[in-house]
DNA sequence: GAAATAATTTAAGCATACTTAAAAATATTG
DNA sequence: CAATATTTTTAAGTATGCTTAAATTATTTC
């Protein structure tokens, strides 16, 4: 393929297909934020090498072809942020970005030999799950965002949002991280805002920002 | 700027410039393996973008700013090839090629990790020098082609073109790496091949192979 | 130093990946 | 279920970095 913006478009609509496997031109156009007439014109060439199947007016899904090469990237892009956090190491907050632009520049040869130099991790450092090499992704753990929490429950992170490095930024300083516990000291109604504790320090965090959280859950 | 061919364009040109600081259009499009025309097109962009000093049928110099940024780029280049090759073990064949796309993708701040990470080499490995952090070039150590000795003469490698992976691996076959002692034991008149001896076996290489291994000068 | 050769530039054109604006299809709402 | 709102597509246009062919300038050779 040898296209960062064809491997772009693979990646966006692998991440955020719906459960039905399917997902809509309108939510591609704001992940990679342009127009949705760019994906349209976009759509119908990937669609023309046989990577998705669109019809037009109908949701997008992926080919087996598609689907393969969009797990690889995001497998080079999980294998990177490992890398650059545990290896070289990079704050969390940063390895996003740098992956998104290493993702598209490196052989498989590499991406495996990193992969082997790691001794085969299965989450990255914001707890995405890496596929392996022959495509399986690891079991991911139940779980829910921080906001559906009650009062006085607690929860363990097991993964955050990796998209907004200011985000990243700021929970680190609020000694968020993975495996870390947060206690729900209060709900807050008016803003549905969080009192939580922290390593026995309290912090009110706002709705947003416990959305992006995501605690294991322990049973249903 | 952010841009893979202008970057290639500046890199390419501080590469090639001659003694004089010029290069003329013709070697860069050769050297990318595109028309002259096209070269043309460019130049009068690097010009007014301030990175390069051009007037149509004069040589090309790079202002300062110019040669700042194609440094920059062989620091990258190269730190990231003694990465590859010392600490992810891709041997020296494969790291030219690797490097030219990932030189594209990283932060300064990912590769002064790296150069920490490997100590500050001073060289890569196929012997060419890393600009520092600063700009500051090592010193490089007198040398001339094996195709210049002289029969019953003898030189250590202290580098190699790493343009061209077969010649590598070819060489790599040959037992010749850096550092290596090579001993002329004839010239033959007829092709200027070299009948050379390495680790004390005897090889015959052709004038072009040895054109492309350079050797220490202990004296002129 | 004029003629022949080589290098460079100009001109016209192409594919790619985007844009905005208008049209068409689909989804929502009263 | 018809009117309205939203989403998607089409149409027309742009910047970029290339191409080939022709014209121009520089260089080499005799």
């Amino acid at each position: 393929m040898q296209n960062i913006s064809k491997e772009d478009y693979l990646s966006t609509i692998f991440r955020n297909l719906n459960p039905e496997g399917k997902i809509k031109p309108g939510l591609i156009a704001g992940k990679l934020s342009i127009s949705s007439a760019a994906v349209t014109d976009m759509l119908r060439k990937l669609s023309a090498e046989g990577y998705i199947i669109y019809e037009r007016y109908k949701g997008i899904a992926l080919t087996s072809e598609g689907e393969n090469y969009a797990r690889n990237m995001v497998r080079r892009h999980r294998i990177w942020e490992v890398f650059l956090n545990k290896v070289v190491g990079m704050p969390w907050d940063k390895v996003h970005e740098e992956a998104n632009r290493l993702e598209h520049s490196s052989s498989d040869d590499l991406i495996n030999r990193l992969e082997v130099m790691l001794d085969f991790p299965e989450y990255d450092p914001h707890g995405d799950p890496i596929p392996s090499r022959d495509g399986k992704m690891p079991k991911i753990k139940r779980q829910k965002p921080l906001s559906e929490l009650e009062e006085g429950e607690s929860g363990r992170v097991i993964r955050v949002n990796d998209s907004d490095e200011n985000f990243l930024g700021y929970i680190s300083k609020l000694g968020i991280m993975l495996k870390e516990n947060i206690v729900i000291k209060k709900k807050i109604m008016f803003d549905e805002s969080l009192e939580v504790s922290i390593k026995g320090k309290s912090w009110n965090i706002s709705s947003k920002l416990a959305q992006n959280i995501f605690v294991e859950v322990k049973r249903d």
